[in-house]
DNA sequence: AACACCTTCAACCGCCTTATA
DNA sequence: GTATAAGGCGGTTGAAGGTGT
């Protein structure tokens, strides 16, 4: 990993490793001419040491011997540093060491909540100028930031299949992902648990449900349109679990309560996690079930389903042929390929809410899946 | 148990900026 | 004003550990 021709490689561009004898003048005190001779004794070594310089994960030894010089003769002038605490590394090598491990206040571990919702309001407003974002956070570094923002948040949007700099995601993570996280954070505040919510009823996830798997060849009809052994698939991450809702159940109502003691099913990461959910109270609201076909989803006039990266309404009579084909679609191939149409405007609905709808098809089910992606 | 694949994060690279003479 | 050294920063890498098959 750490070869030998990219040290020198490193070394030859290096800005500040050649000769500076040539930069005194006879005017330099007694002092600055010892910090002369230093630096000078300093450079040759360091010259020396190019050649044995250590590279790769730090030892407990050399752990011990930055920290002890450090506690003893405190930061600064990292190069000479090096080679005073007898380690064969780079200056920056040692600097990169102390400020990002073994600092005694730097904070280690999982980001919390709270972190996590500083740091996307502190990116949306910075970018990734991550050192200044991690003078919000004591103790977090700019690399463990950064290491967050890559692992984590642009995991996110490579599941939502857009680009990390896209309108849609950062749409997403100011509309959708940041109310999710203040909302868990109040709740850790109040003492509540976290809550699966339907964003269109507002009704809270059923926590009663009867998990147990039913046969993936099950053929049934997730919209509706049958009314004996429905089934609900709840997605975490990329295991499915069915639900089935017990056959005493006539409407929907069994998936969703307005009870808000019950408790969603734990986040499947510190970010977010996801639920797929059909239309609640689908085949109870519809005004006919019979005129739910494969192509068309009809649903009540009073619900509205809206886009949360660009604030349109979905059509009521959205037409979905010619997606059959396709294993998941997002709103947005909806939108460019012109056979659905989103009507209204940006914040121009009452009732518009902040989540994020995705669609899953499975043709071998007939089965629609709503997913509604929760943080 | 063994292998493949995935995720995390410590450490490095290279460029830019700042400090110093 | 210029040259050089050092510090700082964002991007990238790959070893290590975890997870799935």
């Amino acid at each position: 990993m750490y070869s030998s021709s990219t040290t020198m490689n490193n070394n030859r561009r290096s800005t500040g490793d050649s000769s500076s004898s040539s930069t005194m003048t006879t005017t330099q005190s007694s002092s600055d001419n010892e910090d002369m001779m230093m630096a000078m004794e300093d450079h040759e070594q360091q010259q020396e040491d190019l050649h044995d310089l250590r590279r790769g994960p730090w030892t407990d030894e050399e752990d011990l011997l930055l920290t002890n010089y450090i506690s003893n003769h405190g930061e600064g002038r990292w190069n000479s540093l090096a080679h005073a605490a007898g380690l064969k590394r780079t200056g920056k090598s040692c600097r990169l060491r102390w400020l990002n491990y073994l600092r005694p206040d730097v904070r280690r571990g999982n980001i919390t909540p709270e972190e996590q919702l500083m740091i996307l309001e502190l990116h949306s407003q910075f970018g990734n100028r991550w050192s200044k974002i991690a003078q919000y956070l004591p103790g977090r570094t700019d690399n463990e930031i950064k290491n967050y923002w890559r692992t984590r948040v642009q995991k996110h949007a490579k599941q939502l299949r857009c680009d990390v700099n896209s309108k849609l995601f950062k749409d997403t993570m100011r509309n959708v992902w940041m109310p999710r996280l203040a909302e868990r954070i109040q709740a850790a505040a109040d003492g509540t648990s976290p809550q699966t919510t339907n964003a269109i009823t507002g009704h809270h996830f059923n926590n009663n449900l009867d998990f147990t798997s039913v046969a993936e060849s099950t053929n049934i009809n997730e919209m509706g349109m049958s009314n004996t052994n429905r089934r609900r698939s709840i997605k975490s991450e990329d295991n499915y679990i069915t639900a089935k809702v017990p056959a005493s159940s006539s409407t929907a109502d069994s998936l969703w309560t307005n009870s808000v003691t019950t408790q969603a099913p734990s986040p499947v990461s510190d970010l977010t996690y996801d639920q797929y959910q059909y239309y609640p109270n689908f085949e109870s609201n519809c005004e006919s079930t019979t005129t739910q076909t494969s192509d068309t989803m009809n649903y009540p006039a009073d619900y509205i389903m809206t886009s949360p990266s660009t604030g349109y309404n979905l059509n009521h009579d959205f037409n979905f042929q010619g997606y059959t084909t396709s294993s998941s679609v997002h709103e947005q191939q909806y939108m460019s390929n012109g056979s659905g149409n989103w009507s209204g405007s940006s914040n121009s609905s009452t009732t518009q809410d902040n989540s994020l709808w995705d669609y899953l098809w499975n043709p071998n089910q007939d089965i629609m899946f709503l997913q509604q992606q929760q943080f």
